[in-house]
DNA sequence: CATATGACGATAT
DNA sequence: AATATCGCCATAT
């Protein structure tokens, strides 16, 4: 569908470095509740479509995934990419959240 | 076709 | 403030 397909746009204009959340991608794609859609895609067709899904975290900053079943891999991954995380396990959003506006200005 | 599910998020209690 | 509940809707079964 297009929604899968915006989110899957979405996340790959993700730049490294920045993370964006599951409720902003949702919205940017069309919906402003789908943030449950965004995870199950991403969990589906990430491997397929080789996309940028680490930058994704939920709204707070964390990790969503549980330690065992992919937390670290995605910490690491966003580790490698110079981001940082507080002593909450959570990122900055203020310092490494990604504005869609960016890729218009 | 009906029901269940989910890397979430906003509200209600 | 912390926890519980509902909403959202594309996929899976």
């Amino acid at each position: 569908m297009d929604f899968s397909r915006r989110v899957i746009d979405l996340v790959k204009s993700v730049p490294r470095g920045k993370v964006a959340t599951y409720g902003q991608i949702a919205r940017w794609a069309g919906h402003n509740r789908g943030a449950r859609l965004v995870s199950y895609i991403l969990h589906s067709i990430s491997e397929k479509y080789d996309l940028p899904w680490h930058r994704i975290v939920n709204r707070r900053g964390e990790i969503s995934l549980k330690p065992g079943y992919g937390y670290e891999l995605q910490r690491q991954l966003l580790e490698s990419e110079g981001i940082t995380f507080d002593s909450g396990n959570a990122i900055d959003l203020t310092t490494y959240g990604w504005n869609i506006r960016d890729q218009f200005t």
